[in-house]
DNA sequence: CTGAAAGCGCTAACAG
DNA sequence: CTGTTAGCGCTTTCAG
C-alpha cells in the first residue's frame, strides 16, 4: 500500500522512537528533546512528511475545504467570484471543492448533499435561478454548518450573505438613462422569485418615479438569464407599439444579447436604443459602442464570501448572521450616451 | 464531537449488533442474516447515514478527488475546461479541488504541493506560462500518480495530453485570410516556450507556405497573454511602415484586445485590416464587426481530460499515455471577409 | 451467520 | 522527557 506517502510511523521506526514521540517533535512540543527534535524534523524533511490531512481530518472532524455551488462555472460572474473565493480561501489554508448547479433546484439538492457527504467545512453558494424552496438549509442551519450566500440569496436573517446594493444601482441606472435624455425606459429582469430581480425591479422603479415618470408594466420584460431568453425579452421590448428607448438588462450577458438583437433590427445604440448592463466585464469595452454597466465588484465579492465563512468557522458561539452589501459603480460608456437634443 | 454525523458505531450500538455487522448489511454482504439487514438499512436511511469518505480514504488511500490547476480562473477558455472537467468527473464520482497558477510558475508548484498534500487522486492542469522547468512533475511520473495536461502541455511522451489541432488550425487561418484577399498576414503569438505558441506558429508558417507567401519576421509579435501586451503587440504590427493587412491573434482575447487597438486607430475591419482570433467564445458573435474565429471545443476538452484521467486512476498497468488531439473548425464571420478586389 | 481484533495515520490523555 | 493506550470511522481478516 503506502510507497506512496511518509507516515510518522516510518519515521518512528527509523529513529527507533516512538510514534508521539516523532508526532510532538514535528510539532516542537516542549517536552521533547532537543536532539531527538532535531532528527526527527531534519528525517521528516529528508522524506518529505507531510501529514495526511485525512487522517486529522478523521480526528478532528474538519476538512479545511469549503464547498462551493454556483448555478453556471463558464460566466464571467462566476468564474471571477469563484476566484475571489479562491484567492482568500487559500491564503488561509483552505481549498474550494466546486459543484455546479446548472441553475436547477434539483441539482442544487444533489450538489449540496453531495458536498456535505465529502465532509466539507461548510458551503459558499450562489441559489439556482429555479430554487424557490429553502429548506433544503434547514439541516445546515440546525447543526450550524457554515453557510454563506452570494448575489442571489435566502433567508437572509438567517444566513451570511454578501451581495450588491441592487436596489441603488438600479435607480441610478434609471436616473442617468432621464439625465441622458430617455424617456421610456426598459428593464430585461430575471425570474421574479431571485432577490436581484426584485431588488433591481424596485431601483428601477424609484428611478422612476424620481424622475418624474410613470411605471408602465409593459416596459418590464423578465427573462430566465439565458441569452435566447434574453433576446426573446427584447424582441417583446423592441415589438411594442410604443418602443422603448433604452433598455437596462439585468446582467452584461443580458445587455449583450439586447444588444445583438438591437443591432439585428438595424436600430442604433445609442441614439433609437440606449442600452446599460450590470457586472462590467471586459468584453463591455470591446463591443461596438461600448457598454454602459454597473461594475460590479465580482473578486472582492468572492473574497467577502469567503471572508464571512472564515468569521463562521472561528467562531465558537452562533453569532447572527452578517450582511455585507458592497457598493457599485456606474461606468457611463456610449451605449448609453445620446446626443442631446435640446 | 460527533453529533454532527451518524456513524456505523451509532446504528450499531441502536440495534445490538457489532458494527462490521452493520458494515456488512450495508453493503448487501450475503454473510448476514436478511432480517438484520433490513433493519441495518432502515435505520441508516432514518439517520441519513452517509459513510464518512475521510474514513476511507484513509484505508484505500483514495479521495475520488482530482486537483485542477489552472493558469487563471476567469478567463472563458479555462472556466469552460473546468466545466467540463467538473461534468464528467462528477459523473464517475469524483471532486474537483481547484487552485489557479495565476501564470506563475512558483505558484504552479505550491499549487501541485498543497493539493498533492490533500491527496488528491491525481492532477489535471494547464502549465503557467511562466514554466519552462518541467522537474516538478518527476515527482508524480515517479508515484504514478495520474497526471493530465490539456492545452499547454510539456513531455507528452510522458504525460497524457489533450490539445487541439493548433498546427492546422493556425494554417487554415492563414489560407483563409489569403483566400480572402489579405497578402501581408501577421500572427500576434504567445510567449515562445509554449506548445500552443510553437504549433501555431508553425501552421501559420505552413500556411503562409501552402500560399507562396514568405514568412517576414516583422509580422511575428508576441506577447504574454495580457490584454495590455496584445494591446502592445498591436501597436508594434500597425506600426510596422509596411502595415499588415491582417492579424491572427492567439486566442479570443488577444484578438479582442487587438480589435479594440485597431479601432482606437481608427482603421477599419475588416477592410484596413482582417482579424481573427481563437476560441470562439459567445462574444465574438457580439462584437462589432463580429469575429472570424476557431471554434475550440473547450467544454469537451475538459471532459476528455477527465476521461484521460479516469482512464490512469482505472489500470493498474503503466499503460503509455494518451494523447488526445480534438478538431478544430474555422468559423469565418465579419471580421475576415473584406470585399474582394477583382 | 456474526463478532472481535487489527490497522489506515494521527492526536491526546495518561503513565512512568 | 518519552512511551503506551485509546479512539476518530471504516474495512477486512480471522475466529467462532
Amino acid at each position: 500500500m503506502s510507497k506512496r506517502h511518509v507516515s510518522l510511523k516510518t519515521i518512528a521506526q527509523a529513529l527507533n522512537v516512538s510514534i508521539s514521540t516523532v508526532s510532538r517533535a514535528l510539532r516542537n512540543h516542549p517536552d521533547i528533546g532537543a536532539e531527538v527534535t532535531r532528527k526527527v524534523q531534519e528525517l521528516a524533511r529528508e522524506l518529505q512528511y507531510t501529514p495526511n490531512p485525512l487522517a486529522i481530518g478523521l480526528l478532528k472532524d474538519k476538512t479545511n475545504t469549503i464547498g462551493v455551488i454556483v448555478p453556471d462555472l463558464v460566466t464571467y460572474f462566476f468564474s471571477s467570484i469563484i476566484s475571489g473565493i479562491e484567492s482568500l480561501a487559500n491564503e488561509h489554508g483552505y481549498y474550494i471543492v466546486i459543484r455546479c448547479s446548472y441553475e436547477s433546484y434539483e441539482k442544487e439538492k444533489e450538489c449540496l448533499e453531495n458536498l456535505l457527504k465529502l465532509r466539507v467545512d461548510g458551503i459558499i453558494m450562489c441559489l439556482a435561478q429555479e430554487t424557490q424552496d429553502y429548506t433544503h438549509f434547514n439541516h445546515l442551519l440546525e447543526a450550524e454548518i457554515p453557510l454563506v450566500f452570494f448575489d442571489r440569496v435566502c433567508r437572509a436573517d438567517e444566513v451570511a450573505t454578501v451581495v450588491v446594493d441592487n436596489k441603488e444601482a438600479a435607480r441610478r441606472i434609471t436616473r442617468h438613462f432621464f439625465e441622458s435624455g430617455y424617456r421610456r425606459i426598459a428593464h430585461i429582469a430575471g425570474p421574479a422569485q431571485l432577490n436581484i430581480t426584485r431588488e433591481r425591479i424596485a431601483g428601477y422603479k424609484q428611478g422612476l418615479a424620481d424622475c418624474n415618470l410613470s411605471f408602465d408594466n409593459s416596459l418590464l420584460a423578465h427573462c430566465d438569464l439565458s441569452i435566447p431568453s434574453a433576446t426573446a425579452a427584447t424582441q417583446r421590448l423592441l415589438a411594442l407599439l410604443s418602443r422603448p428607448d433604452a433598455i437596462f438588462g439585468v446582467n452584461d450577458t443580458t445587455a449583450f444579447a439586447a444588444m445583438k438583437e438591437i443591432k439585428r433590427q438595424h436600430l442604433r445604440i445609442p441614439d433609437d436604443v440606449g442600452l446599460v448592463g450590470f457586472t462590467d466585464e471586459f468584453h463591455a469595452t470591446v463591443v461596438n459602442p461600448n457598454l454602459t454597466s454597473v461594475m460590479h465588484p465580482t473578486f472582492e465579492m468572492g473574497r467577502e464570501a469567503a471572508l464571512l465563512f472564515l468569521a463562521q468557522v472561528n467562531t465558537k458561539i452562533a453569532l447572527p448572521p452578517r450582511q455585507t452589501v458592497l457598493t457599485t459603480q456606474l461606468v457611463v460608456r456610449e451605449s448609453s450616451t445620446k446626443a442631446l437634443v435640446e
